[in-house]
DNA sequence: ACATTGTTATATAATACTTATAACACTTCA
DNA sequence: TGAAGTGTTATAAGTATTATATAACAATGT
């Protein structure tokens, strides 16, 4: 579990390090049950605070991506619920797909274009549920 | 040319600016050579800052969305120079990229899935290079 | 028991964001 | 030429967010 801070990324630590743990459980570098390292570990080897890391913890416990109790270490939570309707999921990414619509058309591409960029980040993620068209 | 502050919204006030105003240029709602609200009377109307409002202008000048001219009302840029390769357009987009593609699939979205509501906001978007392939 | 680990509590500092006020410089137009 | 409109600069202050520093507490596993 390898986490680095980039000086030139604008955002704040706790989400550089929020963003890589997702990043990392769907490459399947983290899978389900794995352990995350503790607080005080990953503060040491990143050089920064215990409370740092601690609220970075917090916030993927906020959105169900890991597991946080007393005296045990921070688990990688198992898969959440899946949006029913695309209006369901688009609730959830709106925002995002909003914003990277719009500096995407700014940038003069197209929407092939921004298709086939996004697949190159989607290398393995794709669920398991794409042998045919089965039924739910 | 209508701005609304999301309060919901967790980002900066600018921030939300900044993508409302790239949102109504990929909608066409903006375009080239359009001037912008002037930053007094959008910031009466908002009930903000004339601060705040610069501050969103100035973001979205540093990305050449806009341009700023003492005495002159801002204005919408012409369109950006468009990213040649693939790995250029790659160099501006990819951390988004990336996090919509985690986010993505913590949700149990598949690629399919996700390709399809990223069409919903590409409505028109698409850059007028679209009739076959033509040269430049 | 003991070490490990998450948790809570306080306090402080640094940075980012927003507001407030005032004045200045350039443009437009009557 | 003058006045209004507009972006710009300057200064100050307030608020919220982020990060650090220390210490102690509570649950877990061995």
């Amino acid at each position: 579990m390898f986490i680095a801070i980039d000086d030139r990324d604008t955002r704040p630590i706790y989400q550089q390090i929020v963003s890589q743990v997702k990043e990392q459980i769907q490459r399947g570098e983290l899978q389900q049950g794995d352990e995350l390292l503790p607080v005080r570990e990953l503060a040491d080897s990143l050089g920064i605070n215990l409370h740092t890391v601690r609220n970075a913890y917090l916030k993927l416990r906020d959105q169900g991506v890991i597991n946080l109790r007393l005296g045990r270490r921070a688990r990688v939570a198992r898969p959440r619920h899946i949006p029913a309707t695309a209006t369901e999921a688009d609730m959830a990414l709106g925002g995002q797909l909003r914003e990277l619509a719009a500096d995407a058309f700014l940038l003069g591409l197209s929407a092939d274009e921004l298709h086939a960029l996004l697949d190159r980040h989607l290398g393995h993620g794709s669920p398991p549920e794409s042998d045919s068209k089965e039924k739910k």
